[in-house]
DNA sequence: GAGTGTGAATTCTTTCACAGCG
DNA sequence: CGCTGTGAAAGAATTCACACTC
């Protein structure tokens, strides 16, 4: 099978999050233009990225919005319910538990550290935080394949190598460092700090400081 | 000027980051090398990337480390206060206020809104949840240019045009749609739900299961 | 006509490799 | 030496444009 690019597979959460959404609205058939104008791409592009997959679209009526979205999930392995592991429950892993937006057919977060004595033993939704010295030994029982890791940066390399040795094969790590893993094991880092430095710069770079509500660019 | 091609601006943080990090620990002076190691990048790389701001570097020396930070720091526009407007003050709006990764400095959360009656007028850190409807006005008295939005997917690009009308000119988006601005404001989106399938994809393609017990994929 | 799939062209990004400075 | 800056080459991703199908 071809190699799928990485830019694809960057874009394949929104294609499966959009078709989900036409399916709820009943939408039967959708075409590349239609898809590409919601999620900001060009329907060229839409295209390319579908026909790696295989040959989902029919000239003059577009892409059958349930099959393909069956086809994409499955690539992406949301055909199935992925088992997590929180790990650090402060502010943000409180938020993260509580988080409507995750897929809930497919992801499952079945375990919550911490390691600050006050916090243990409290009752996190309908889960209840573990110490976290037991992390190892309870994420390799329940074969907990991926973690979420919402820890102080200090604490984040320490905890990401205990997932690691507990069999864990992907980290979605919040924290801000950049996570040394073996080979096998996947990071995706989301950090607030960089995004929000990022918008800064394109915020600057329109314009500057000078408009507020006011005239547009040449 | 040159026009700052997309992909260094992505890395841009990161350089920031890894920079200030050096600084605290005394370190004068880096190679293109030793930053490449901490940051998952090749030396070419990290070497283009900093030609694009001009010369820093000294054959031989490497990158001085302070003024390399602060001209990159200049560029993103973190030589100034940036303040911000967080809308939506549920479990994600609390963790993002009370989040420690934002550089101080370059970003103050001025004011924060909700619709919900029960959060209106509770204390929120140092500040007090404000009335959502009351945004449009305080947000353009304030003059905020920017705002973090953390609130139900339903009622982000409303709460967007809001944000919009009132002056905001970068959006930092965490609800998991699309939103529609006008040309000269810029969105960035975290979505978390994406993340996670991008983790679910990696973890699933790396031979599967059978390194710890889960089961096979036909 | 509406809308796909895809070669070919284009643009963007990364890597190579090396001349030259400290 | 060690290490930068950069042309030139290679590799990815995007866009164009068009033959072809419903």
């Amino acid at each position: 099978m071809k190699p799928i690019p990485k830019a694809v597979i960057s874009r394949l959460p929104l294609y499966v999050r959009h078709l989900e959404d036409l399916a709820a609205e009943g939408v039967r058939t959708v075409s590349s233009g239609a898809i590409a104008r919601s999620l900001g791409l060009t329907d060229a592009q839409v295209r390319r990225d579908l026909a790696t997959f295989g040959t989902f679209g029919r000239p003059g009526i577009g892409y059958p919005v349930a099959e393909l979205g069956d086809a994409l999930r499955a690539i992406l392995g949301l055909d199935r319910t992925w088992q997590v592991a929180l790990v650090g429950y402060g502010n943000l892993g409180r938020a993260l538990l509580a988080y409507g937006g995750f897929p809930r057919k497919a992801f499952r977060i079945v375990a919550v550290f911490d390691t600050d004595p006050a916090k243990i033993g409290r009752k996190a939704g309908d889960l209840v935080v573990e110490d976290g010295r037991s992390l190892a030994g309870r994420v390799r029982r329940l074969h907990v394949p991926m973690a979420i890791l919402a820890v102080p940066a200090a604490a984040a390399q320490e905890a990401a190598w205990q997932l690691v040795r507990a069999g864990v094969r992907g980290i979605l790590n919040f924290a801000p460092v950049r996570l040394e893993v073996p080979d096998p094991v996947v990071v995706d880092n989301i950090d607030f700090a960089v995004s929000l430095k990022q918008l800064s710069f394109h915020v600057r770079a329109r314009g500057g400081e000078k408009m507020h509500g006011s005239e547009p660019r040449p």
